[in-house]
DNA sequence: TGTACATCAGTGAACGCGCGTTCACTGATGTAC
DNA sequence: TGTACATCAGTGAACGCGCGTTCACTGATGTAC
């Protein structure tokens, strides 16, 4: 416990304060949610008093912000680098994309719930306020991912907003326990990767679509830049 | 406000409680979330002290707890009667389904709260103990919606999974505020038509699965016997 | 190189608040006789 | 038909608790001279 006490902490001052409240709030957040988390306890967490952490926050709220903020960011990165990796189709591509998302969202379930779960049962006061110019930053990776793949412009971006949706579906619903983590054809990678698939295969809607440009074999030419770029913010 | 005094309490006695605790219940979870919903709020909308609720509910889990059961067994009702809707192929029938759960989650945001918002971002301590046997009704909904459809077992159980996490993803990202509410081809609804068309279309995965056996023109010729009638609970 | 001082990052005590829950009580209801 | 009484569903006051936040303070740090 304390994670960071006795590590940095050198006397009066922390040393890294504002660090440890985060990783604190992470690690609170995964096991009560964005609405249980507790301010006072992830200062316990830290090490030091409950007025501690007003110095670098300006209230709960701020704090619950920051770490979403560095979960999309965080996330943004992981399906960068999962897009990127070399040698793939889009077909592989995407499914490296989900897979780095489900992943994203079992590893790390303090930045998923904050992202989150903040949104759900809850009238959206402010959708996602201070979160929304990350997850512009994630909207727009996998916008982009799509571009130059296909001539219509709508088709990828419906496609992309159902993979989105199909993932996060699958990762909500494992994490309230609600599907098999384990079985045949039901594990949560198969059903993700299966369905990614299928929407792939049977893209375009209902009625409508010509294929993926590059369904098989199609080797991207020109890696997309990075969109973290934009509003990039390491740790 | 207060919705059921005057129109139903007739002094002392406020003659449904249980009932008005329910629907309080519902609307603030809507508004709040089932963790930062409130028992003395609900008890002052219902227009009694904050004793009495105990009267009907061992404690605040206890009616977080009948709102989620309720919330499932509504669910399942119309998914029911959704896939009953005569004159129907299988793929219209899942398209009713998947329309009417999105319907029921925009409709319903305080069930839909309670039934899926405890177990995200929260390690499930006990996932959704009493709302599991309401859960396996819908589970087994969906399951039974499959059967006679194909003959391989794993396929249709796997496809119900996916549909649902689809739909279950569109929704709370809808709530969330992270989707587009309209557009032309990306609005939630026609996201989930197509997603649910192209997951049957593409059916059993990457190199796999024979074709949905009822895929145009199926009329299926007995239908399913409610799975409500195991649990059945009226209100 | 040493000193004075401004600035910064903590402390610890206290506040106000609201929530969940308990308890002794009281008013209403229905039923046995 | 009326009365006595058990039972039920509320009241209202109080409790303990924990949380978010504020405030005057103090110890540490770094920099100008």
């Amino acid at each position: 416990m304390t994670a960071s006490r006795g590590k940095h902490r050198q006397g009066y001052h922390h040393g890294n304060l504002r660090e440890a409240l985060v990783n604190a709030a992470r690690k609170l957040i995964a096991e009560r949610g964005p609405v249980g988390f507790n301010l006072a306890e992830a200062a316990r967490q830290a090490g030091v008093s409950s007025a501690a952490p007003y110095r670098h926050f300006a209230d709960r709220d701020a704090l619950i912000a920051e770490v979403r903020q560095r979960g999309f960011a965080e996330l943004g990165r992981r399906l960068t680098a999962a897009w990127r990796r070399p040698g793939s189709n889009a077909d592989t591509a995407f499914r490296h994309m989900g897979k780095a998302y489900l992943t994203f969202a079992r590893e790390e379930p303090g930045y998923y719930g904050a992202m989150f779960a903040t949104g759900i049962g809850r009238k959206s006061q402010h959708p996602s306020r201070r979160g929304q110019g990350a997850f512009d930053t994630l909207e727009a990776a996998i916008a982009r991912l799509m571009v130059g793949t296909e001539e219509r412009r709508g088709i990828p971006r419906a496609l992309a907003y159902q993979v989105w949706a199909l993932s996060h579906g699958i990762a909500t619903l494992l994490a309230a326990g609600l599907l098999p983590s384990a079985g045949a054809r039901t594990s949560p990678s198969k059903l993700l990767r299966a369905g990614v698939a299928a929407l792939l295969r049977g893209m375009g809607g209902a009625g409508a679509g010509p294929r993926l440009a590059g369904r098989r074999g199609m080797t991207r030419k020109t890696s997309p830049r990075s969109p973290q770029q934009k509003t990039g913010r390491r740790r």
